[in-house]
DNA sequence: GCGGATCAC
DNA sequence: TATGGTGATCCGC
């Protein structure tokens, strides 16, 4: 969510806090600084909650980490001042002037960003929740409102920490639906002033009223003010603005005189130049703890001090580092604003944390879980996989990622499965007794399969169930996809054309499954489309018991169905009470509704199955 | 291309 | 008692 205030005065020191402890603050503290918090009496009470935890030591270990790589940095910026720095500074001075012949001082860029967005839309509907410190999120703070700041509480947080800081503290869950909607509403305001404006999140978005201003004859600060007292008006809610001659800037100043508030930059070289020179670099979107550190122990803590280091930084953070942060001194940043349907996505990806899992059969079973999940987004976005990763989070809070390329494209849970199980497999032989936190499945290499459909007029159609951006996809892309038009021209005659694509996404990948069956009577897909399959994995093990099974269609669905009953009645047996099991039907995973749920093995599950 | 790491929100 | 999920990018190999 957004971060607050700008008060480098009360920056912390590292060196009264220790390094650790700094890192133990969160990565919102300087992004946002906080008067009236005694940020040594927040730190000290935020080491002491998270002291002796696994998340703890796994903190300890990253910042020693950090510490010897810095250490690597110091002695290299030593052996590199000892040599003769006379070609990196031309090569550096050239392109500073390079960029500089790039700079734009004609268009007028807004960063607009919500005031505690969540907590505000929560504050709308229970007005008393203005006058206590409150927050959003379970587990983890989404955001809280400026109420519970002044204890120290920040987005982020873990709520066991955040109710130390503030024992009073109330936690609401999160309502995401009713956050899109006031958004909705404040997008239709911003669209007024742009229509092709930026959404950067839920709550941020970034606009060009360039051709606004001069189209009304109006300042850039007086639109702003106008647009910022019309959402106040329609939608309550109260948001900040930066303006400035590109969206880096904007960036920055939204934030300075937050909440409810605006700041400029002129579009001035001069004007822009100052104002980045004090600024310091963790301001500047990109810049986290990791840099920021690493920058301060070359001595580069504000934008102005990296023109001094200008020869050293590509030899030390390498070419891309050195190239942001000349635009950092420079204070150049992008002026193309545009929407975000036009940005390709890149990846899709779902992922859980639960409590501490060693058992085989559990993890398959979470695996089984992330699948169906996976195959979810990537039916909602419209993609295929040619690259499936598997990410896990071990109970010490290390993270591994391991990935694959499936022969083909692949979205559909029991691929995603079959091709994600041999990379866990392969994990807990290597790392024996690993238990798990969190386990995720990534699809990477995406290729569309938006495709173009035939009504039952001849008319083309261009599903689209969710407002999801349509990917430009390539010509040879799209060849990957085209549709058998006898086979459209059938189907058209249903009713819902979602289904209608469902089943031609089925065939047109050969997968010998099909995922959505509307009428109990539609027959499966036949045996033989088995043998299309590419690469046909022979056995398939059972995601709950794991033994190896025929890799047909009908015999692995019940097997697993059996053994998802048999893990139910264990659960109930173990958990010792006399709530008779419910069946689940033996075509249950072939249907695309709730009750496909898998042998949950949560706590939480348990009971709410019981309830 | 893979895996680790960082960053934003 | 206890520390999130999604997406992107960069680096070193």
């Amino acid at each position: 969510m957004e971060s607050s205030g700008d008060k480098p005065a009360s920056e912390p020191e590292l060196e009264d806090y220790g390094t650790l402890k700094y890192q133990l603050l969160g990565p919102s503290l300087t992004k946002a600084g906080q008067d009236s918090v005694d940020q040594q009496k927040v730190s000290e009470i935020i080491y002491n909650a998270s002291k002796g935890s696994k998340f703890f030591s796994h903190e300890q270990d990253r910042d020693r980490n950090l510490t010897l790589k810095i250490e690597r940095i110091l002695k290299e910026k030593a052996r590199l001042e000892r040599l003769d720095l006379s070609h990196e500074l031309r090569r550096a001075d050239e392109y500073l002037a390079e960029l500089e012949l790039s700079r734009d001082l004609s268009q007028h860029i807004i960063h607009v960003d919500c005031d505690a967005f969540f907590a505000a839309v929560e504050e709308l509907d229970r007005p008393e929740l203005k006058t206590v410190p409150m927050a959003v999120g379970k587990g983890v703070l989404t955001t809280c409102n400026y109420l519970a700041r002044n204890f120290g509480v920040r987005s982020g947080m873990a709520s066991f920490v955040a109710k130390k800081l503030c024992p009073q503290l109330v936690l609401l869950p999160q309502n995401y639906e009713k956050y899109t909607a006031k958004a909705k509403e404040i997008r239709a305001i911003m669209a007024e002033y742009d229509p092709l404006f930026e959404s950067a999140s839920i709550d941020e978005a970034y606009l060009n009223i360039t051709a606004f201003c001069d189209e009304n004859q109006m300042e850039p600060a007086e639109a702003v003010q106008r647009m910022r007292a019309q959402i106040l008006e329609t939608t309550k809610v109260s948001v900040s603005a930066g303006i400035a001659v590109n969206a880096k800037i904007a960036k920055i100043s939204s934030n300075i005189n937050k909440p409810n508030g605006q700041f400029q930059v002129p579009n001035e070289r001069q004007a822009i130049m100052e104002f980045m020179r004090d600024l310091p670099v963790r301001k500047v979107n990109g810049v986290g703890r990791v840099f920021e550190r690493e920058l301060q122990s070359i001595g580069v803590a504000t934008c102005g001090d990296i023109y001094p280091n200008r020869a050293l930084l590509t030899k030390l953070f390498g070419e891309k580092a050195f190239q942001f942060l000349a635009q950092c001194y420079l204070g150049l940043g992008r002026t193309k604003i545009e929407p975000v349907e036009n940005h390709e996505r890149k990846s899709v990806s779902t992922e859980t944390t639960f409590h501490e899992i060693g058992d085989k059969e559990e993890l398959r079973a979470k695996l089984w879980w992330a699948a169906q999940e996976l195959e979810k987004d990537l039916t909602r976005t419209q993609f295929k996989g040619r690259t499936l990763a598997l990410k896990v989070k071990l109970h010490t809070f290390e993270v591994l990622t391991r990935q694959t390329a499936p022969s083909r494209p692949v979205c559909i849970a029991k691929d995603l499965y079959t091709f994600a199980l041999p990379m866990l497999a392969k994990l807990e032989k290597d790392i024996p007794g690993m238990k798990l936190r969190l386990l995720g499945l990534r699809c990477s290499n995406l290729v569309s399969t938006q495709k173009v459909g035939i009504n039952f007029f001849g008319v083309f159609t261009q599903p689209k169930p969710t407002p999801e951006p349509s990917s430009e996809s390539t010509p040879t892309e799209k060849a990957d996809h085209e549709i058998d038009a006898e086979e459209a021209f059938e189907s058209a005659a249903r009713q819902e054309i979602q289904d209608e694509m469902n089943d031609l996404e089925t065939l047109s990948q050969e997968t010998p499954n099909v995922p959505v069956v509307r009428e109990p009577e539609e027959p499966a897909v036949p045996e033989k489309s088995t043998s299309e399959t590419v690469e046909p994995p022979p056995m398939w093990d059972c995601p709950i018991c794991s033994r190896p099974q025929i890799a047909d269609d009908r015999i692995f669905n019940e097997h697993m169905d059996f053994c998802l009953s048999r893990q139910t009645i264990r659960e109930v047996v173990q958990d010792n009470t006399e709530e008779p099991t419910p069946s689940i039907p033996a075509n249950s995973r072939k249907r695309k509704t709730p009750q496909t749920s898998p042998p949950e093995t949560d706590p939480k599950q348990k009971r709410l199955f019981f309830q």
